[in-house]
DNA sequence: AAGTTCTTATTAC
DNA sequence: CTAACGGTAATAAGAACTT
């Protein structure tokens, strides 16, 4: 879905349309502490981005329309459209609210007819949903998420399999997934190059990848040069369940540090009933942006959730004796 | 020595 | 001039600890 939260916000309040618009933390004249969740493309144009700090989106474009994440309404939103995929599709692997891959490895014999599949189903959600998407096509996952970038937005674009090399190789290596910023930089530094892009790193062998970056060195060199086994997982069994809060101000009062945790176990709990805990990991970010955890592992038994709770203060209480910084956030998860 | 657990870092959305 | 930075989840690497 093309920047999925925004775009429902302006479907729900239409003279939202035309200006800048930004979903996420509340900006506080400047001073608030979240990130931008999405944003239209007006507000693009100031620089804002995705993952952007709120403080930052604001002093680009202050006369932005900001709003707060209403996520129950796009969580409600998100389920209709994955019933438009469900009834067509049969092999999909949902990745987050707004993105999925479908595998038609079975049902087409060519490009063309894959396209209008892809174009069928973009009708399909615009005719139901008043959404607009953008579908990439090509012969693996890493490709066709590639060439739904390029669709974007409100598009649909094919990448030959045969051509998916040649595209690629002109590309920042930050194309390939999992090649985020140190990664880039890791591999910028090997090739003497601020931005390396995918046919620098065509230079290095599978071996040097590997002992660069470990055991995914393997994987990306097999996506710089446009292959991608990993297949379509249509499900995908939940490994744990957490919760974190940012506090307002950064804080040292235990009473409340105490309290935020307490509320945020319970949510954890309540998620995570049925699942037998297997451990639990407390997290505590301090003002210097420091983040430190605290784990333990059980064993087979099941015990009540307050013999875990207290655990939890006991790791928490750890963390935060270890020094005398103030809190920015706890967290709490658990490992089912 | 091997297996398990703990801690941190990185990435994606 | 630079930094600013949520929440949720997965994965990898290396250290630390057990068996």
């Amino acid at each position: 879905m093309d920047y999925f939260f925004a775009q429902i916000e302006e479907r729900e309040n239409p003279h939202f349309k035309g200006k800048p618009l930004v979903v996420g933390a509340d900006p506080k004249k400047g001073k608030g502490r979240g990130v931008v969740s999405t944003c239209n493309y007006e507000a693009r144009e100031y620089g804002i981005r995705s993952g952007m700090a709120i403080s930052r989106a604001y002093s680009l474009c202050p006369t932005a329309i900001f709003l707060p994440v209403n996520m129950s309404l796009y969580k409600r939103i998100s389920i209709s459209v994955f019933k438009i995929i469900k009834k067509s599709f049969s092999k999909y692997e949902k990745v987050s609210l707004d993105e999925a891959y479908i595998d038609i490895t079975e049902k087409v014999n060519n490009f063309k007819s894959a396209e209008i599949k892809g174009d069928t189903l973009r009708d399909e959600i615009y005719k139901r949903e008043k959404l607009r998407s953008s579908v990439g096509i090509s012969g693996n996952k890493m490709m066709a998420k590639i060439a739904c970038e390029l669709a974007k937005p409100n598009g649909i674009k094919v990448i030959l399999p045969k051509n998916s090399k040649k595209i690629i190789s002109k590309m920042g290596v930050e194309v390939v997934p999992g090649i985020g910023p140190k990664t880039k930089k890791i591999i910028g530094r090997k090739l003497d190059k601020k931005e390396p892009r995918v046919k620098d790193a065509n230079t290095l062998s599978k071996r040097e990848l590997k002992e660069m970056l470990g055991k995914r060195g393997e994987d990306f060199y097999c996506m710089f040069r446009g292959i991608d086994h990993s297949p379509v997982e249509e499900k995908r069994e939940i490994k744990s369940i957490g919760r974190e809060h940012t506090f307002q101000e950064d804080t040292r009062d235990s009473a409340k540090i105490i309290e935020t945790f307490k509320k945020i176990v319970n949510e954890v709990f309540e998620e995570a009933k049925n699942k037998k805990i297997k451990g639990i990991t407390v997290v505590c970010r301090f003002e210097d942006f420091q983040t430190r955890t605290r784990q333990i592992s059980f064993d087979a038994k099941r015990y009540d959730n307050d013999f875990y709770y207290k655990k939890g203060i006991s790791l928490l209480l750890g963390l935060l004796t270890e020094n005398n910084k103030k809190i920015r956030l706890v967290g709490f998860r658990v490992r089912v």
